[in-house]
DNA sequence: GCCAACGTTGGC
DNA sequence: GCCAACGTTGGC
């Protein structure tokens, strides 16, 4: 069983949807970066707990814990031109992009915001705060994870 | 395979 | 909305 974060900008996806639906799986689509898709497709196990990760919005921070309910299948969302992650260089016969299923875990009772985490000196090789990294999905260590959860 | 130009991410 | 940093594209 391994750990993740998984970035979302809320005004498409956040906790409260998650919240919203508890027993309905999430489809986590749309990652177009090929390390991220590769983690993915190659890493993420069925039973996996995710931090929930607000980006791009007011209160940037984690938000929550989701798990891992299907593991990696075509992404739905490449071969729909309606869709703003349609890709036309992908095909059904070669899919290049991959999407996971969540579920609902836990809502934080507060966001746990990043200046938080970047003051947390056993956060400091987590992607998130490292100066230019913009990895979407990135692994979190045991440690790494227990930390976060302590900031709660 | 190099690399310039362009596009995207994401905090501020 | 700005812009630094990074990723991708495509001509050569």
């Amino acid at each position: 069983m391994s750990y993740w974060l998984f970035k979302t900008e809320p005004s498409e996806c956040s906790i409260d949807d998650f919240a919203n639906a508890p027993d309905t799986p999430i489809v986590w689509e749309g990652v177009r970066n090929y390390q991220a898709r590769n983690m993915l497709r190659d890493e993420v196990q069925k039973d996996d707990l995710v931090f929930i990760y607000h980006s791009s919005c007011k209160l940037i921070g984690v938000a929550g814990i989701a798990r891992v309910v299907r593991t990696a299948y075509p992404d739905p969302s490449q071969f729909s031109a309606a869709s703003a992650y349609f890709d036309a260089k992908s095909s059904h016969e070669s899919p290049r992009w991959v999407a996971v299923d969540l579920v609902f875990v836990e809502k934080l009772p507060a966001i746990i915001p990043l200046d938080k985490l970047k003051s947390l000196a056993k956060l400091s090789e987590l992607p998130l705060v490292q100066r230019g990294s913009r990895l979407s999905v990135m692994p979190v260590t045991p440690e790494q994870w227990q930390s976060i959860l302590q900031q709660r």
